[in-house]
DNA sequence: AATTTATGTCAACATAACTGACATATTCGA
DNA sequence: TCGAATATGTCAGTTATGTTGACATAAATT
């Protein structure tokens, strides 16, 4: 086996890393950003599993006590996905007495959501782990650093679409 | 929803947002990541569309051509899923022609994973979005903003397991 | 009164993950 | 040398989360 005359690959294969030089293409910071966000969910992924809820579940509840009082709609354009789609985990947040329903106040047919207690407490259980999991990557980082990664951290984000947009919601 | 007509206003709901003050839980930054992270994908998303891939299979080719050659059980690793569900998308891009096999020159059970030309093109094409993304979000940052951010990102990843550490790829 | 809006609901489907069980080829260790 | 361990593949079934499309209802707007 040690005189293996290395197997090469067939002809159409590259052998060579792709760093992205050649292109100034920053795969570094693109690894980084994917190894980061993976185990940034990964926090509160472990305590949805013993809970029976799932990542829809955990988003839904996180907006919702974030800006009690937040329309349907609302949510639905924060989270980008489909009122079908939503429909299923709302159901069963409102089910199992973590989210409540009010009539808006001056259009009644919004359906304002807020947080139960138990849906408060819920959202800060799965966002302790994960702040804690932010304060230890600022260690060692003083404020203006701070100032540096929101500054990155926003500039990575779209801009809002404008209010008359299309959307996908039907 | 029920159309039960009256929706009452229950007693248990929380009006007030959740700024996290109270046990100084992070939520600017929790959100912050959310929405890069959301839009940061949506970029090679747009592209995986037109080519009937998805994100599984984006994932699958960024690795093997970052690191041409690599096993199958250090991919499952990377990705952290199981070999059942690799093996859906990587036989479907071994099919379409993005990725070969070869056997390895040590070990012959290893199936060792080289991108082809087509491959390494695709990888390139879902790439060059995102890291523009990332320059212009490095915008009026200098070379030390850089290093702060990479910093953050790098603290943010849990510690590589150990070497011998169970693994969920049975 | 007619239309639009906000929301809900039914049905069918796609993707990407999961668990569990079992198969094959190869390597390694007693 | 033989049996166990390893690397990988595969079949079958399930779950979570998203999608389209069509239609229903109540309330607001014109």
């Amino acid at each position: 086996m040690s005189s293996t005359g290395a197997i090469k690959p067939a002809s159409d294969v590259s052998a060579t890393p792709m760093t992205g030089e050649a292109e100034n293409i920053d795969f570094e910071f693109i690894e980084l950003l994917f190894f980061a966000y993976r185990d940034f969910i990964s926090d509160p992924d472990a305590i949805l599993d013993t809970s029976g809820f799932g990542r829809a579940h955990h988003r839904v509840v996180h907006f919702v006590n974030r800006e009690p009082g937040l329309t349907v709609a609302a949510l639905l354009e924060t989270l980008k996905i489909t009122k079908q789609s939503l429909a299923r985990v709302l159901k069963q947040l409102i089910d199992s007495g973590y989210i409540t329903q009010v009539a808006g106040p001056e259009d009644r047919r919004q359906r304002r959501l807020y947080p139960t207690e138990r849906g408060r407490e819920l959202a800060l259980a799965l966002a302790r782990p994960q702040s804690r999991r932010i304060a230890k990557a600022f260690d060692g980082l003083d404020e203006s650093g701070r100032a540096v990664v929101k500054a990155f951290l926003s500039g990575m984000i779209n801009p809002a679409a404008r209010p008359g947009a299309p959307d996908k919601t039907g």
